[in-house]
DNA sequence: ACAAAAAATACAATCGATTGTATTACTAAT
DNA sequence: ATTAGTAATACAATCGATTGTATTTTTTGT
């Protein structure tokens, strides 16, 4: 059995009628007279009409939806994020198309390419590990289509922006670590092509500078900072020649990964070693002791992102300039870094 | 300034040729001579045409487009899950519109209803904690789209499945407690409408009857199984009578606030009170003691969902019969339940 | 009661790609 | 060389809703 959708035509049919006037009707158009308009309603109704979007849609020019692309779904900030986005968007009735790069740059590149496909009104993405520039980026340029980079975000201009202060994060960090006594602090910093990696590093050099303590480069370990990263990182922080007692990391994951190592070696947490990881992911607040860490709201950082392409969507006409928001990062100290 | 995007007129008019060579051409249609292809093909590059796949869709009938709603997003389990079924769809050329219930009824009704506008090809879903009947799947039903519910399952007739066995789960948890010497074991369910739950509680008041252990009722208690409410559930049991020796919760989050609060009251776990829990989310394995639990996979499962509909959207000529596909649970035992 | 103004509805083109049918161009065979 | 047969391309309708313009109907004022 074939299913043949009602259309307006087979509505405007059978009260004999045109299908523009019940096009207008089901719109609220005030060119309808109320009684018509009720008619029509009914008769929808009856025989369960359902709009087909796809032909509005191509009429009108415009999708209703956002597409998403964030490397990885299921880590915990980006699956924060979207639902950050996804109830934004929900809300000012536009739907969300959701992608994973998976960390890699030729399936950024297709992705992209896919979402232009289907002409969505919006991109909101964080790029992957492997992006060094953004000649994909180009053809939505052109076409004139909102574009937000968030969390991941790169310094060419040109895009919008939304991201925590990476910088002051690593600072705060850093100077926290500083405060509890510690003298030789190792730094875990992610991908080097990175921004947000840069500018915790930079955070971290800064507070060391401010305090007289001598900057090391051996001090600082790239790493992707998966789970298995952290245990390596920590084996290299032990074989030190000179002893660490304090390390700050730019993500959790890492940062425990690394912590159940050093419990496992009886390396004493915060007493020997202390550490502050970054993002506050939810096992943060549960493994022992509790990690200090820096707060980096997703699906905060997502409802606003959302709500400036949602702005930049009705001023499309109006030239707008890019814009960059700026998020400030709070410090939560929890045991794993109170020496004092 | 307007963005025109070229369309395949463009091109046709361009080459002094017809709209419908220039369409059989990008669809590589044996119609076209070599030549033809080739001249057009690089005309399209020339001019960065960009196929419309609104316009597309419309003729065809077909989005490749599958709709996901989830009660939540950024739910471990069900962020895994969309990862899978995102990853699935991908390969096969489909994209994938998420949205979330946030547990609610009525935005579940919402959103089944724009996805139906959107004409996806299939909807898969894991309804809400609200959702008692299933009137408003209707309408997908008779519009012949295959859809697909995981996780947490209805047991009316006429829906593809994708379900653990959440019977065996609560079984084999609770038999795993009382081969560790547990005696009186306290069971945390979830809400009552809710299949999986209801299974759980099954294989838990199998596995004590097995062993000789009388069911009662006050040992079971009900909640929404949220991190509120494990502190909640464990203050409970501290003040039964009779001295409670093992746990058996429905999930991770309520047994890791439950666990918490125990450690906060000097209980020990496994020794006073052996825990197991229902999912294996990340944390589990970092608290201590490490929970034991239950495996059970989202990204197995969105994979293998994605696959049942993928299938039935291929073969939609043909009248399917409904399937039900259920993945075997395995139990993980770690430190919170090891007594002996 | 009649013209003018306003309201309601109908007509027809359009969005961009697809596809069945018709036509033209070309190849091969007698 | 002529025609049958095939390959290549053109024509035209279609998917379903929207929207500017034209036409008809109704209302209002004198």
């Amino acid at each position: 059995m074939k299913n043949t959708p009602i259309t307006i035509h087979d509505i405007a049919k059978s009260l004999g009628i045109d299908s523009s006037t019940v096009s207008r009707a089901l719109n609220n158009s005030d060119r309808v007279s109320l009684k018509t308009k009720k008619k029509i309603i009914e008769k929808a109704n009856e025989l369960g009409y359902q709009r087909n979007i796809l032909a509005s849609n191509l009429r009108k020019k415009e999708t209703r939806t956002i597409g998403v692309i964030v490397p990885r779904i299921s880590r915990h900030f980006f699956s924060s994020a979207i639902s950050g986005i996804e109830e934004t968007a929900f809300k000012a009735g536009y739907k969300v198309i959701i992608c994973q790069s998976l960390e890699k740059l030729e399936r950024e590149i297709s992705l992209i390419n896919t979402l232009r496909e289907n002409r969505v009104d919006a991109v909101i993405m964080s790029i992957s590990m492997e992006t060094q520039n953004y000649n994909h980026l180009d053809g939505l340029t052109k076409e004139n289509t909102p574009m937000l980079i968030f969390d991941r975000h790169c310094n060419v201009p040109g895009y919008n922006n939304v991201l925590l202060d990476d910088f002051m994060g690593g600072y705060e960090a850093t100077m926290h670590l500083i405060q509890q006594g510690c003298k030789k602090i190792a730094h875990f910093s992610g991908p080097k092509n990175l921004n947000v990696y840069k500018n915790r590093l930079k955070g971290y050099k800064v507070a060391l500078e401010e305090n007289d303590i001598p900057f090391k480069e051996e001090l600082v370990i790239n790493s992707r900072l998966m789970k298995e990263d952290g245990k390596e990182l920590a084996q290299k922080v032990l074989q030190y020649p000179q002893k660490i007692d304090g390390i700050f990391c730019a993500n959790d994951a890492a940062a425990i990964s690394a912590m159940q190592y050093l419990k496992k070696k009886k390396v004493k947490i915060p007493e020997d070693i202390a550490i502050v990881g970054f993002s506050n992911e939810p096992i943060s607040a549960v493994i022992e002791p509790a990690l200090s860490t820096i707060e980096q709201s997703g699906s905060e950082m997502g409802k606003i992102a959302t709500e400036l392409v949602l702005k930049q969507i009705k001023n499309k006409s109006i030239k707008t300039e890019p814009e960059t928001i700026v998020l400030k990062p709070s410090l939560i100290i929890r045991d794993s870094s109170k020496k004092i």
